[in-house]
Parts: structure tokens; C-alpha cells; sequence
DNA sequence: TCTGGGGTCCTTTTGCCC
DNA sequence: TCTGGGGCAAAAGGACCC
């Protein structure tokens, strides 16, 4: 999709068609979340910080983010996109790979079906949306970003290379800010020089990984196939303060919060996780994390907060200032998979059993209807995260 | 200028066992 | 008892993506 969180925000404020609008965070530390294209041409993008992006286009309107519209707005696109395949891979809210080999017979050319896509999604979601078209999928990415917005780009596997070649490097998924200034270091601009580069160069340069990886990309070789939903590997949360906070005990509220939060996610969708991590910004921003691998894995909130805040205080800190903190289970099973090992005078019922009636009562009566009684806050009280009213 | 929240993947370090 | 190294898993950090 162009734009995706802009374009969505607009079709219920049609008034500010054809303005600079940006989504992003109310608060003072957000960063922009989508803008539209008369926003973007002011130099404004994604991931700029708020304040910054408000400077350079002071005329702009500033919108509140609704993840829900978003949410559904996606759940219509990919519904379209499963029309034309099962082979689909979203790759976020707004954007997925199609593996259209087999629906040429029944749909007509890749062109064609990009072309239905685009008119399909128009037509149905009022947005628009650009399909760029290849025989691999990074390449088919690029032809994407390349004719935005609006638009459809085929690059036939002749010409893969001749594409290819005078990108610069930072075009190349997988080519950030830190990447793009060691290959400018070894004077690698483009596509085209990455490809000329013996790459024992590249790995010394950026590791074996990396370095084989882009070597391979850089002459449009990309084996990767489209694969339908992977299972997760780990789930969490996180929150950044409004602003830094010394007090342990907002810090130890906060922590429970994202544990129950993430438990919360797991239960839902029937999952368990082995390992606990925690995460740690400071003021000067300087990130740490730390993680602990419990005996067996869990789904129980209260299992989650007590080993995070464990954790917390095996850090020893004292009246650090914080800027965020996070909480997040990896090493994912099926709760199915997982088998409980009873102990000998074990509680027959315990956290896990609360949890699900707290489970059963946000079902029936909204989420956050039931919870510790340290997360209900004195009316009035400044709220670092908007909740629902209770 | 001041940097979100959801993730994945890779590399390096560390601790443990043999 | 000390020293070292290989193998392994977990932990930690960091780059990157949308």
C-alpha cells in the first residue's frame, strides 16, 4: 500500500485530501508513523522524530493513529490477495509477497494480475497500492518501491541485472544507515560496484552472512521462497515513558503491565514461551537487555513479572533514569507441545487459573475490565500509556 | 534533532562440561 | 591441581525491517 496508515486516515477525513498530513504519535516522543506524499515532499518520512518532522512542515495537519481501521483495511487486502493465491507471505499491515506461478492459467500474465490487484483494492479499500513484479522476491520488493506511488513495474529476469546495477546501495533490502557507510568506506556505491567486489571483501567488510548474502543480491540472485505465515518466535512489549522515569516502583508497575500484557497475547493464541527478556533504555539512550530461561514454559503473567522484575533488580540500578522498558517470551511452543511436569504438593490451582478467568471476564465485558489492582490508577493521576476506561 | 513498537536475524561473549 | 581447548547453549548486543 502508498502510505498506509496516511492514506487509510484520510478516507474517514476526506477534508484533508490533497494536504500534508502525518500520522504519528500524539505525545512529545513520537517518532512519524506514515505521511502523505504532499507531506514527504517537504522531506518528511517515516521513523523521523515528530518534533522534527513538525519543523520542517510546520503547515501540516498531525493525526492520531487508529490500529484498528488499519487492521481491518488490512484484513481486506490480504483477502484480496488470497483470492489470487494461497501463497501469500505478509510481510506487515501493508505489504506481502505473492507467489502468482500458479494462477497465470485461471488470472492472465503477472501484469495482469498486479493490475487487478491494484483495481480490486481501489475499488474495495479506496487506497491505493503499487505491485512491482519479478522472479524473485527482493527484486520484485525494489520494482515495488520503485514505482510508488500508484503504480506496477515488471522486471522480466532479463533485465534484472540492468535494474539492478545503478541502485545505490542503501536500496538494498537488508542495507541500513550502518551498513551503507561501511560499504561507502570500501567507495561501494552502487548495486553495480557491490557486484564487481570480490566478496571475501564483503565478508571480512560485514561478516559471513551478510556479506555472501548481498554478494549473491547484488546480481539479482535471491532463492528465497514465498512462504504463508511462519509461527512466531517471540512475543513482548514495550513502552517508552513520556518522560524518564527514577522511581522503582513505576518501573516495577510498568513491568507488570507489559508481562500481563504479552502473557495476555500468548494465552490467546495458544502458545507458551521458555525464556524471559527484559529490556532496559536509558536516558541517554544506551539499550540494554537481559533474559532468563525458565525450567518450563509459561503463559502465566504473574511467572512472566516475576522473572522480569528479577532480572530489573539483578541490575542493581539506583534511581537510574529510564527511558523505556520492555518485556518479551521467546523460544515459542504450541501450549499443546508443552507438557506440565506435576510437582509433589503443588497448588491445584494457581496463577494460571486466574488468569484465564481474567481472560474470560475481558471477553465478555472489554479488555482490561479485571486487573492488579496496582494498574488502577487514582483518577486524575497522569497516565503514561491511554487505556481504556475501565 | 532527538530518536516508537512490533519483530527477525546474526555475531560475539560467556559459562559449563568433558 | 592446574591449564587448555572443543563443543554447546544461553545471553547480550546490534543491525535491520515495516
Amino acid at each position: 500500500m502508498d502510505a498506509f496508515y496516511a492514506s487509510v486516515s484520510l478516507l474517514t477525513r476526506p477534508e484533508l485530501r490533497g494536504l500534508p498530513v502525518i500520522v504519528g504519535g500524539g505525545g512529545t516522543r513520537g517518532v512519524v508513523l506514515s505521511a502523505t506524499y504532499e507531506a514527504r515532499r517537504s522531506g518528511v518520512h517515516s521513523a523521523m522524530p515528530m518534533m522534527r518532522a513538525r519543523r520542517m512542515c510546520p503547515q501540516a495537519v498531525v493525526v492520531a493513529p487508529d490500529f484498528d481501521a488499519y487492521s481491518r483495511a488490512s484484513d481486506g487486502v490480504m483477502e484480496v490477495f488470497r483470492s489470487v493465491t494461497p501463497l501469500v507471505e505478509p510481510i506487515s499491515l501493508d505489504e506481502a509477497f505473492l507467489d502468482v506461478r500458479g494462477a497465470s492459467r485461471r488470472l492472465g500474465g503477472p501484469r495482469q494480475i498486479g493490475e487487478w490487484i491494484r483495481a480490486t483494492i481501489a475499488d474495495e479499500q479506496g487506497i491505493t497500492c503499487s505491485v512491482g513484479v519479478a522472479s524473485s522476491k527482493f527484486v520484485a520488493k525494489l520494482a515495488s518501491a520503485r514505482c510508488k506511488p500508484d503504480g506496477l513495474l515488471v522486471v522480466p529476469p532479463d533485465d534484472v541485472v540492468a535494474f539492478l546495477h545503478p541502485l545505490p546501495v542503501g536500496a538494498l533490502w537488508g542495507v541500513g544507515e550502518k551498513t551503507e557507510e561501511v560499504l561507502h568506506r570500501l567507495g561501494l556505491h552502487s548495486v553495480g560496484d557491490l557486484a564487481h567486489t570480490p566478496v571475501p571483501t564483503l565478508t571480512r567488510a560485514l561478516g559471513p552472512a551478510a556479506g555472501a548474502h548481498l554478494a549473491a543480491l547484488a546480481w539479482g540472485r535471491d532463492e528465497r521462497a514465498v512462504v504463508p505465515h511462519e509461527p512466531d518466535k517471540s512475543i513482548g512489549a514495550e513502552n517508552t515513558f513520556s518522560t524518564d522515569v527514577d522511581d522503582p516502583a513505576v518501573i516495577a508497575r510498568e513491568l507488570l503491565r507489559l508481562s500481563e500484557k504479552t502473557a495476555a497475547r500468548l494465552r490467546a493464541s495458544h502458545q507458551v514461551g521458555r525464556t524471559v527478556s527484559i529490556k532496559v533504555r536509558f536516558a541517554d539512550f544506551t539499550t540494554i537487555t537481559r533474559a532468563r530461561t525458565l525450567p518450563e514454559a509459561t503463559d502465566v503473567g504473574r511467572v512472566v513479572y516475576d522473572t522480569a522484575v528479577g532480572l530489573y533488580e539483578a541490575l542493581g540500578l539506583q534511581r537510574a533514569r529510564i527511558r523505556l522498558v520492555g518485556v518479551r517470551v521467546e523460544g515459542i511452543l504450541e501450549a499443546a507441545e508443552q507438557v506440565h511436569q506435576l510437582q509433589l504438593g503443588e497448588r491445584e490451582h494457581g496463577w494460571r487459573d486466574a488468569e484465564q478467568a481474567v481472560d474470560r471476564a475481558a471477553r465478555r465485558f472489554g479488555a482490561g475490565a479485571v486487573r492488579p489492582a496496582t494498574l488502577v490508577r487514582p483518577s486524575g493521576e497522569a497516565q503514561d500509556t491511554p487505556r481504556q476506561a475501565p
